[in-house]
Order: C-alpha cells, then sequence, then structure tokens
DNA sequence: AACTATCTCAACCGCCGATAG
DNA sequence: TCTATCGGCGGTTGAGATAGT
C-alpha cells in the first residue's frame, strides 16, 4: 500500500515514501508510546461518551486516551462501537435511541446472527495475536487522564522545523488545536499551553503531562500537578457518574464541557 | 483446493489553517 | 500581500487475514 510519491526529500532519504506519509507512519504506527493491545472495556466505554459529546472529532477523543492515535479510534469506532451501539438500538450518530421497529429489527437479526456467530466471532478474536488475546481484560478502575499538550499559537512560538523532541511531543497533542482553534482543522506553529474551561463555576485547568516541556504550566496556574489532577479527577467524577442512566444534571455539566472544547 | 464474504487497520486523500520567505 | 510549504484533521480505501461454502 506504499504508494511512491514524488516528493523531494523522499530522494534525500532513499525512502519511497513521502514526508508527509513519514509523519502519518510515526503518528499512527511507529511511535512508541502507542499502546499496543486491545480497547479495554473502560476505554469502550469512554469512548461512546467522548464521542456523544464531542462527535467525530477523533483527535480530541484520542487525546484523552494516552496510547491511542486518532486513527485507531476512528477505525475501532466504524468497525465495532458504531455497529455495537446499533444492535443495542442506539443511533451511533446521535447517541439517541433508534425508533422502536429499527431497535427491535436490529435485536431480532442480532439473534439471528447469534446462531451462527459463534465461530465467527473467536475468529475475531484470535484473529490478531497481539489485539485479540485479551478479551478476558479484568475489570479496571475507569481513568480518564489529562489532555495532551495544548498549542499555543499565539502565545507562544516556536521555529517550524522542532528537532525531534518537540516534534514528537507536538503532535501528539494534535487534538489539541481545536480546543484551541474551536474546532477547525490544522495548523501548524509551536508552544504547549494549558486548556482551562470552566464547568458549574469551577475553573479546570488541564496541561501537559509532561510539565517539563511546558513554559506555560511552569509559571501560570501556579503549576501545581496536583491540584490540577484534583481538578480534572472532579470532572472524572462527573463523567463517570453518567452511566447509561445518567441524569439530567450530569449530562448538561458535561455537555457544557464539551462546549468548552470547542469554543 | 478454490472461491467468496467479511473484518481489520495502516495508509491514502483532500482539505484547511498557520507559518516562512 | 502573495505564494509555497508544512502540519494536522476527518473521511475513505484497499491489502491482507480468516472463516465459511
Amino acid at each position: 500500500m506504499v504508494k511512491a510519491i514524488g516528493d523531494p526529500c523522499q530522494k534525500k532519504a532513499g525512502l519511497l515514501r513521502c514526508g508527509k506519509s513519514c509523519r502519518l507512519r510515526w503518528m499512527n504506527y511507529l511511535r512508541p508510546d502507542i499502546k499496543r493491545g486491545n480497547i479495554t472495556p473502560d476505554e469502550d466505554d469512554l469512548i461512546i461518551r467522548l464521542h456523544s459529546l464531542l462527535g467525530n472529532r477523533w483527535s480530541l477523543i484520542a487525546g484523552r486516551l494516552p496510547g491511542r492515535t486518532d486513527n485507531e479510534i476512528k477505525n475501532y469506532w466504524n468497525t465495532h462501537l458504531s455497529k455495537r451501539l446499533r444492535n443495542e438500538g442506539t443511533d451511533p450518530n446521535t447517541h439517541k435511541k433508534l425508533s422502536e421497529p429499527i431497535a427491535k429489527e436490529n435485536k431480532r437479526r442480532k439473534n439471528q446472527r447469534s446462531k451462527n456467530n459463534n465461530n465467527k466471532k473467536e475468529m475475531v478474536m484470535t484473529k490478531d495475536k497481539n489485539k485479540k488475546t485479551a478479551q478476558h481484560v479484568e475489570p479496571q478502575k475507569p481513568k480518564v487522564h489529562l489532555p495532551k499538550p495544548t498549542r499555543f499559537t499565539s502565545l507562544l512560538s516556536l521555529p517550524r522545523n522542532d528537532s525531534f523532541t518537540s516534534s514528537t511531543t507536538v503532535t501528539t497533542g494534535s487534538s489539541s488545536q481545536d480546543l484551541n482553534r474551536g474546532g477547525g482543522r490544522g495548523g501548524g506553529g509551536g508552544g504547549f499551553g494549558v486548556n482551562t474551561w470552566c464547568n458549574n463555576g469551577l475553573v479546570f485547568c488541564v496541561g501537559d503531562e509532561d510539565q517539563d516541556h511546558d513554559p506555560i504550566n511552569s509559571s501560570a496556574d501556579g503549576g501545581d500537578d496536583h491540584t490540577l489532577e484534583n481538578l480534572y479527577e472532579e470532572y472524572l467524577q462527573a463523567l463517570l457518574k453518567t452511566d447509561h442512566h445518567h441524569d439530567h444534571q450530569n449530562q448538561l455539566e458535561l455537555e457544557s464541557f464539551a462546549e468548552s472544547l470547542l469554543i
């Protein structure tokens, strides 16, 4: 699937890939911090919730699942979760209940299929040695992680041709651009920052997990990791409280959080 | 054994905004 | 201001693997 693209850089490097393709491969496949292995039920649940808040903003969602790439989550959503939701009678786009007939129909089909599919499921589980072996994942305490580094275009700019270190760190926080620019795509420039948002009068501050890289955090907002984590933990609790029979209040809190991300 | 159907996921594509020159 | 380039995003494609017929 590797296409030779006419990129001057690829000639210099002796590669068949253009720079963009190399970057993509690094981001989605080669990066050492990518978590290999199947997606846990907790991650499942988190993805679904975040998707209900953020929609198809995969990079934003991935930003809250360390070690997972937007591509991986996007694929996982398209191949597993959307189908699962549909089978459960939920519209994967709107996260609302499908009309009764459709839900019933799905159920009927599901039952019909399950007769034949037991073998197939085993196939899927054993297909990829790396990913499908841990289906019996032991229950873990759900954990939401701090968003990855955020870039400030206006506050701080770094040279574009950053070193390896900065480029890798920056790119892991790709999602943050949406946070800062209101959901738009793309954007270059460098620098890290903190995101803040208000939720029920409480100001949440989220910054780089690796504070050493973050010139902003070291000087602003006190830079207290534990405070940040505590604050984020409050958000986490709100998130986790909204289970499938979530109460309205928590849902509103989460929605306001999501809105704040998109501003 | 050969063919078909289905699934997975890395890679590609096209677009957009930021930045450099 | 204009143009070229880069970085990043979401949507889509298609090769490879596997099971079923």
